[in-house]
DNA sequence: TATTGTTATACTCTATAACTATA
DNA sequence: TATAGTTATAGAGTATAACAATA
């Protein structure tokens, strides 16, 4: 009959908001650790299973897949191309775009940062033994795609 | 009998690094525009809560049921001194530490703070409308809670 | 010698404005 | 006029080393 430990910290381990950012720290600490000896960090490894899934995307697709702001993408494209494992190729039709592609080595490399991210998600799938991942990711899904509230300019204090 | 849409964005919308990372992106933006009239970041909002559920914490203890780093802690807590929200008090039996309490301003804006976060719960509920929140919860603390692989300090190219 | 808070600092991410070359 | 990519830059957030005071 003991009615649960009153709420620990405040309360605030309640909030999907806070779990959400530790869960985010630890999982990216993980992934960023299985991609380190590949040269390689999470956001490269995402812009390569992208690209090598959609041979031709041009960078403003990467980046609203991503999530990435395009100038921000730009170095990150500049890296991968300086060692060879993509491509900004012409699109005809449109000389302002670039279509981007793997190259050979490229596709190598991405085989084997789907082996070393297979690591990383079977410890993900071995601390979630015993619930629910579908609805998890169901669920992050749904909050990524919340419009989130307008943002007010002001009212702070001072 | 349609075999579900080949894998879209090469799988990377499985991998539940990746979801974790939008999701906590669009809930951080979602809160942050919630908390802004106040003059309150995420981060303040927790360190008001922890403080205000738990009198005289210390900084250390602060820090680590945030993760936020030690060093990075002490202009958060200075900010919310300076605006008369908490104080550094005196623990008795030692004089190295600093027993955190709120001012009564700060428990009156932890409570409008409250109240601005359970618009941002609602809008998160509303988002998970039909899914289970307390697995999500549950994965999420599990995941936050598992030990990040070792750290290769090399093994890139050059 | 170890710990708490602090300072200084660096590195990465994220964000905005403005430029160019195209369209 | 609008768009894709780019440049430059500013601002958070996060990280480490080292110091002072205290234990």
């Amino acid at each position: 009959m003991k009615p649960v430990p009153k709420t620990p910290m405040g309360g605030l381990d309640q909030h999907v908001g806070f779990q959400l950012r530790l869960a985010q720290m630890t999982a990216f600490k993980d992934l960023t650790a299985v991609l380190g000896p590949l040269g390689l960090k999470p956001t490269d490894f995402s812009v390569l299973m992208l690209v090598g899934a959609t041979p031709g995307l041009k960078q403003q697709a990467v980046g609203e897949a991503l999530r990435v702001l395009r100038p921000n993408l730009v170095s990150i494209v500049d890296q991968l191309e300086a060692r060879d494992l993509l491509v900004r190729g012409a699109v005809e039709g449109d000389r302002r775009s670039h279509a981007l592609s793997l190259t050979a080595e490229g596709e190598r490399l991405l085989v084997r940062a789907l082996e070393a991210h297979a690591v990383h998600d079977r410890r993900i799938a071995q601390a979630l033994e015993g619930l629910d991942r579908d609805n998890l990711l169901e669920c992050l899904k749904r909050i990524a795609d919340m419009e989130p509230a307008a943002v007010e300019s002001e009212g702070a204090p001072a």
